[in-house]
DNA sequence: CTGAAAGCGCTTACAG
DNA sequence: CTGAAAGCGCTTACAG
């Protein structure tokens, strides 16, 4: 009601002549410096802040202040439902504690991390969320330095730091169970060539907990690609070739899954009961388009929590905590 | 290599000191303002840079120069893979040209949109891009202030705005075709309750195409819920109470015919022998994991161009543009 | 209870 | 080819 068109935007001088106050009076009072101040002064700055339309610029405050209430995440692939679940829960968390977050898709590339770091910094956030980090340069660089930082599923690749993310080996063990208790003894894998440590962790545990169950042989496939959906197509065209299809076949992520699935279903072999697929990240889709696939369930989005408590830890100069998040069957 | 443990950041004035020249010829060199200035110069301040560690801080830049190189975009709901798409090519176009984006999840409430449309403004952000805006007070004022604004999917809901989108309409009736080829006759649709322009017009294309090629009745149910997928679901559910399960449903997003197949599935019937599900979006997954749904594809991941070319235009003042996206079947 | 003043880091006309 | 100076909007010790 008060804007005017293209007109400059009031500031903190705007307010203060329009209220015949000065510009300090009128910085404490936005700022909620509330006590003291006299209730008649407050209510005609209130008053003029709302006829000339005043709203705060950032870049001053940011400049005084040396910090922002800017918080950068930085994470591969937005339309991986994983990213998403993450980056939804992390920007609601952040927002009820009064931070603004600005979402940078690496690509899972270390130049674009390495740019997207720069930037950030330039835009002086107050920290940084690494979701799947990637080792580069300037990650190092800031590590190094004790910029503010919470790793999230990947951990540090560098030194120590803050982390966010689930016990993979564990994850991997059960996988195995679910195919274990269900009868099945000849089982493969599926992976991501190269894959991160949350690959090596959940083959792993896999790997570790069919062995205790005395199964001696256990099939692998890695393939690169583009995307988890690709790798798992692959994946399983090699594994298939190479061993025939298996009883069941244990995919790293539910991505590979829907991959290997496909795979299956131009194969004309039946999932789930030809071949059995077990996933690991309890994709919410699943219950509605893919019940036949099992997997064990990570709730990512009850990660936005416990990531801003530890991005506070380490802005208390509190140390570097470790959350490792719960997951389930599905 | 250069950087100190938590020190302060070096500045312009740091590097001028370390180079024994101005800061404005710093700054000038920084910007790339090489034309006039000496090789030797050039040189002495680079190494002063690389020395100190300097790194520009955008919030003095934003200050003087009273404009930023951050571009805000409001999205409702991160994990639609729709909007993942959108936000994915849309990064990737801004930071081509330069600019960061900062990514807003309005969980497309007006309230939140307000909230973040201010908080953007404090920011200093050069531009917006309103993905499924809602109409809003903050928004109102916003449009009448002439803000640099790009609509997505869905039009302006107050005055004139740049547009990027598709032909809703056109799309509906395609999807009628789709059933009609199919030899289907007895066909429903499937909508949420109160939908937005973009749901409007598919129905209408829809129920046009259908009566101009001459069936009268089109049974249609409309549902309220936290997602499509339940939309979906419910709306399969009261249309199946009423009308039986007919030879075809139209599904106004992908995501609606997920729910819709879930119900299909939990209730014996087979999709899409006895019921043919078709729906609108082309989500990428579909050919992975379900191949059972026909669809309008809509290629999202190649909106980001034509909405920095838009924000672009709005910049210069070139008026209000509107790119219509092709689309295709899948 | 309130204000004058310094200064955060940067850009940019202006003078030389 | 280079520099001194003003000023962007804000916060904050300090003085009163």
């Amino acid at each position: 009601m008060t804007s005017k068109q293209r007109s400059a935007p009031a500031s903190l001088a705007t307010v203060a002549a329009a209220a015949g106050v000065s510009i300090a009076t009128v910085s404490r009072i936005v700022n909620g410096e509330t006590r003291r101040a006299s209730a008649e002064t407050i209510e005609r700055v209130r008053k003029a802040i709302a006829v000339v339309g005043y709203h705060p610029n950032h870049a001053g405050r940011t400049l005084r202040r040396r910090e922002s209430r800017l918080v950068a995440m930085l994470a591969p692939n937005l339309d991986n439902p994983v990213m998403a679940a993450i980056a939804a829960s992390t920007e609601a968390a952040l927002r009820a504690a009064g931070y603004v977050m600005i979402l940078c898709d690496t690509h899972d590339r270390p130049d674009l991390q390495d740019e997207y770091l720069n930037a950030m910094r330039s835009q002086v956030v107050r920290g940084y969320i690494m979701v799947a980090s990637v080792p580069s340069a300037v990650l190092k660089d800031f590590v190094a330095d004790g910029a503010p930082m919470v790793f999230v599923n990947r951990r540090p690749p560098f030194g120590r730091g803050a982390f966010v993310g689930i016990d993979n080996i564990k994850a991997g063990a059960e996988a195995a169970d679910m195919l274990w208790s269900a009868g099945l003894r000849r089982c493969g894998v599926l992976a991501p060539a190269q894959g991160s440590s949350v690959t090596r962790d959940r083959l792993k545990g896999f790997c570790n907990r069919m062995r205790a169950l005395g199964v001696t042989e256990i099939p692998k496939a890695e393939a690169a690609g583009r995307s988890h959906l690709e790798i798992g197509y692959e994946a399983a065209r090699q594994l298939a070739a190479r061993d025939g299809w298996l009883e069941g076949l244990m995919c790293v992520s539910d991505q590979i899954a829907y991959g290997a699935y496909r795979l299956a279903r131009e194969s004309g072999i039946l999932v789930p009961e030809r071949c059995r697929l077990v996933g690991i990240d309890g994709n919410p889709l699943n219950r509605w388009i893919a019940p036949w696939l099992r997997s064990i369930e990570v709730k990512y989005e009850d990660f936005g929590q416990p990531i801003v408590e530890l991005l506070d830890h380490v802005w208390h100069g509190r140390g570097h905590a470790e959350r490792i998040m719960p997951h389930g069957e599905a």
